[in-house]
RNA sequence: GGCCCCAUCGUCUAGCGGUCUAGGACACCGGCCUUUCACGCCGGUAACACGGGUUCGAGUCCCGUUGGGGUCACCA
């Protein structure tokens, strides 16, 4: 039997990182046994622009490397994928269901079950229709259409026995049939809903095995009900555990934002993101742009393969220390026996870690192509960049070398793309540094004159001058050093001294130095 | 409330009856290194929810309790 397996979205307009999760579980299934992985569109709830609403989407599994063998933009044997363009095929398969018994049309109005729902909640009993507006002959349609009311399609269900399930990640689920509901298969209008809908594609697109987050676990029952009427052979099932809540076990929702907004790492990764947002000019409504959507990773400047071994370790292991997995080895892993049963709860502080460790192991000239649009939105660099941009940005980020983590971080170095006498300074530390201590402007003006004629400008050398320097002084290299970081960069932390001279080079360092004495004097 | 699921450090997890005075990773806290920051190195705090069984022996099996969660739509 071949193994295909389906994530199926409904565009809603971004991409979810639980979903990608549950999405990355069926895709490596499928891969791993060598079969097919597909996308199929729930959009039975007819909405306005699924195109708009599924591009990002899309374009955040393509950025994320899962790619689908059918489905959306490249078809297959089965389509449409769609629902919404598979309406008349519900329609005949509710038909069928109806003509064997295991469905009825029923004319209660909504609030005659909410009614009912209600009596049996307050009873604490579970909920059982009564039935009484189904119709079980064409008389019985007769009479209560002539009294105004509209026909839905429920699923009749049996009232006693039971389902065992064999769930390949819980086991064996048992289910009371008579504790399953009546549940609306077909409107009155005659369009079909999701479980109707969604048993019908399964069975259509030949799925094998149906990997979905544990929410559906209850909904199991009806639609098992629906395939064996249906005469359909059930997909093998596995419930999978949903993503969690930074800290808590509740299940992730993008509606939650400013809970989430409370846990600290959460705040540290959101801001650093909406930090880089505003500097590259992004425009996005927090909403849609915040550590639970993947497209705020990829503007942020996260690697795709750090957020797939990151996710792949939520909720799977291979054993107690391999964290590390290329896809080729996550491919080969993988297995469903070993998903874990308990939520995981989504850690962006270990997510963070990951894009650190892949970041540390992509090579400069990898990065300076990474890094560089970024610097370009920030309108630091032209576009297309000058000749002498590109080995500055691979000089800039060997010197920075980890403590760039993100494409988006190279704009913490942005003082070597500004001009001289446009440097920001910070306030504080240019006070500190350069301001207060007393013999600071002094050292810093015969340090300027030692680099206006030393011969050499290459790091090592410098580190001689300076040391040197130091000596001749007989001062500390804390007492020049700090203010010189602070004329040349306006900033407190950075980088190697050495490094950030040679890179500025001789001319800019002694023009930013004399603007900084100026200032300090003045 | 009914039904269902789940339960090891703050977090992700290893553990499938003895090798567990419970291992790893992230985070956190010390220290070292050091021109700042970061890295790195060394060290540390920290968990089997509880109660009964079964067994020579239980984190591991069973039952119960508690706790957490999911789901009960003419949403998907």
């Amino acid at each position: 039997m071949t193994v295909r397996t389906r994530f199926a979205p409904s565009p809603t307009g971004y991409l979810h990182i639980g979903g990608v999760r549950t999405a990355l579980f069926n895709w490596l299934f499928a891969r791993k046994h060598g079969g097919q992985f597909l996308l199929r569109i729930d959009d039975t709830d007819q909405q306005r622009n699924v195109d708009e609403a599924l591009a990002p989407i899309l374009a955040g599994f393509r950025w994320l490397g899962i790619d689908w063998d059918e489905g959306p933009e490249v078809g297959g044997p089965y389509g449409p994928y769609y629902q919404s363009q598979r309406a008349g095929h519900y329609a005949a398969e509710a038909q069928r269901l109806l003509d064997a018994g295991l469905a009825y049309y029923d004319y209660a109005k909504p609030d005659e079950i909410q009614q009912e729902r209600e009596a049996a909640q307050a009873e604490k009993r579970s909920f059982s229709y009564s039935r009484r507006f189904m119709a079980e002959s064409d008389a019985d349609r007769a009479r209560f259409e002539a009294e105004g009311r509209q026909a839905v399609v429920r699923l009749k269900m049996p009232r006693d026995g039971q389902l065992v399930l064999h769930d390949l990640v819980r086991g064996e689920v048992r289910f009371d049939w008579a504790n399953e509901q009546d549940h609306v298969i077909q409107r009155a209008d005659g369009s079909c809903l999701y479980h109707l809908a969604s048993v019908v594609d399964d069975y259509d697109f030949k799925i094998s095995h149906v990997i979905r987050a544990e929410e559906h676990l209850s909904n199991t029952p009806r639609q098992v009900f629906i395939a064996q009427g249906l005469g359909y052979e059930l997909p093998q099932y596995a419930h999978v555990p949903y993503v969690a809540e930074p800290g808590s076990k509740n299940k992730l929702s993008k509606r939650k934002l400013d809970k989430y907004l409370k846990n600290a790492d959460f705040k540290k990764t959101n801001d650093h993101g909406q930090a880089i947002a505003e500097r590259i000019g992004l425009t996005i409504a927090a909403d849609t742009f915040n550590p639970v959507i993947v497209d705020f990773y990829e503007q942020v400047g996260y690697l795709p393969d750090a957020i797939v071994n990151y996710l792949l370790l939520l909720g799977w292991s291979l054993d107690d220390k391999t964290e590390d997995f290329s896809r080729e080895a996550m491919i080969d892993a993988f297995s469903l026996e070993r998903v874990n049963k308990a939520p995981a709860s989504f850690d962006p502080a270990k997510l963070e870690a990951f894009q650190q460790r892949y970041m540390d192991r992509m090579d400069v000239k990898k990065k300076t192509a990474f890094v560089l649009p970024y610097l370009q939105k920030a309108g630091l660099v032209d576009n297309p960049p000058s000749c002498d941009t590109g080995p500055k940005v691979a000089a800039i980020l060997t010197a920075a070398a980890d403590r760039i983590r993100t494409g988006g971080d190279i704009l913490d170095f942005d003082d070597f793309f500004t001009a001289d006498d446009a440097l920001a300074y910070d306030e504080k530390t240019f006070e500190k540094r350069l301001r207060k201590p007393e013999a600071a402007a002094d050292l810093l003006t015969k340090f300027r004159n030692v680099l206006a004629t030393t011969e050499s400008f290459e790091p090592e050398t410098l580190e001689a001058t300076l040391k040197q320097f130091v000596e001749e002084q007989g001062i500390k290299i804390g007492e020049i050093i700090h203010a010189l970081r602070v004329a040349l960069t306006g900033k407190a932390v950075g980088f190697g001294m050495f490094d950030t001279l040679a890179i500025l080079g001789r001319e800019r360092c002694l023009a930013r130095i004399d603007r900084a004495l100026r200032i300090a004097q003045s």
